[in-house]
DNA sequence: GACAATGTGTTGCCTAAGCAACTTTTAACT
DNA sequence: AGTTAAAAGTTGCTTAGGCAACACATTGTC
């Protein structure tokens, strides 16, 4: 039961993640009650059952969408791993992180962690999907091609959230001119001259 | 049917009022169809007539409720009819009317009357509702107590909707000088020595 | 004036949402 | 440990909302 096409389903849902968006920026996600949900999306207790688990999996819900909504059309469609899809990839990431960060309280531990889960696993899925266009020549085999998607992932990630700590967060640049570098030669992709 | 104590019908409600009134900012009113306000209420336009007769009934209902915010406390309250009283209800009906105008689109003929007529009626009500609070010592009967209402409502709201076309619209003050000596004479109410 | 196209209301059937009244966790206090 | 309270889930029944299909009015255009 529960139609995912009938409008009131997906209006109930868009309510419940507003609500849940806009409490997240003034709540810790542990101090986050159902019913506060439930108040703010004018909606019932019950109702919130009806569409989710429970928090986590809203909470998994939104973040997917949002990091979705984040991608831009030129990497979704890319067909092959270039420089510029690299960059992108890198400045996105960064980019989720950071407002993620800086727009919610991330006082919980277990938020912090199902969030960093979710989107290292959007990012190696995007990337494993534009590898799997077979336009860049890799490893022949699907499982070499996993491998090589999750250790770029991993190490974009990675790099993103380590650049949390440094001086210049915003020098985004910086970051870039590492980890670009670093991939492209890990996946033996790299044209410029340099290095 | 339609228990108006249901938290769906306040939502519904709500989403209807507030579709329309957007709607209103860059739609004339006769444009505007029910399926519009359907479709961005994300309701189903049979529920719209499960709410409203039509589209008339929800601009009365939105023209009551707007109006019926910005009455301050103040006036709300007041148990005899001063001269703060008057002077605020001179320049609310003005700031009403001038709101209206300027964010709506007043094409149509009929939306302006209608609400024309609903502003008066409001004005007329709020001020009758002080003069039975009694502190206000005029006629004694009911009956001439309402005439005195309706006069005084009509004075000004006749006189805030003819200072739109004066120049200085927003010299208020000009038009509260204008009207307060006229309304609080009228009533035998005047204190200040002028005049 | 015939025609299509679009908006207005209405109706019956089906489904999602609200509610009350539970049980079960979880947490805080003493 | 024992008590209490608040939050988390669950369930059966009721009601509002969605939909398709209708009849009817309005508009425009050929």
């Amino acid at each position: 039961m529960v139609n995912q096409e009938d409008p009131r389903v997906l209006r109930t849902r868009q309510l419940i993640k507003a609500a849940f968006r806009d409490l997240l920026r003034r709540k810790g996600f542990d101090a986050i009650t159902i019913k506060d949900i439930a108040q703010k999306a004018t909606i019932n207790r019950a109702t919130f059952y009806a569409h989710f688990e429970d928090k986590y999996a809203l909470l998994d819900e939104v973040t997917e969408q949002a990091f979705h909504e984040m991608i831009p059309e030129q990497v979704a469609n890319a067909r092959e791993f270039t420089d510029e899809i690299c960059d992108q990839l890198i400045l996105q990431t960064h980019r989720y992180i950071l407002d993620f960060y800086q727009t919610c309280r991330m006082d919980s531990k277990s938020m912090a962690t199902l969030v960093d889960e979710k989107i290292k696993k959007m990012l190696l899925h995007t990337i494993e999907s534009i590898f799997l266009k077979g336009a860049t020549h890799l490893g022949v085999n699907r499982h070499s091609i996993k491998v090589m998607a999750a250790m770029t992932g991993s190490a974009i990630y990675g790099a993103a959230q380590c650049w949390l700590n440094v001086e210049e967060i915003d020098r985004t640049d910086g970051l870039v001119d590492i980890v670009r570098p670093y991939v492209m030669n890990g996946l033996g992709l790299y044209r410029d001259g340099d290095k």
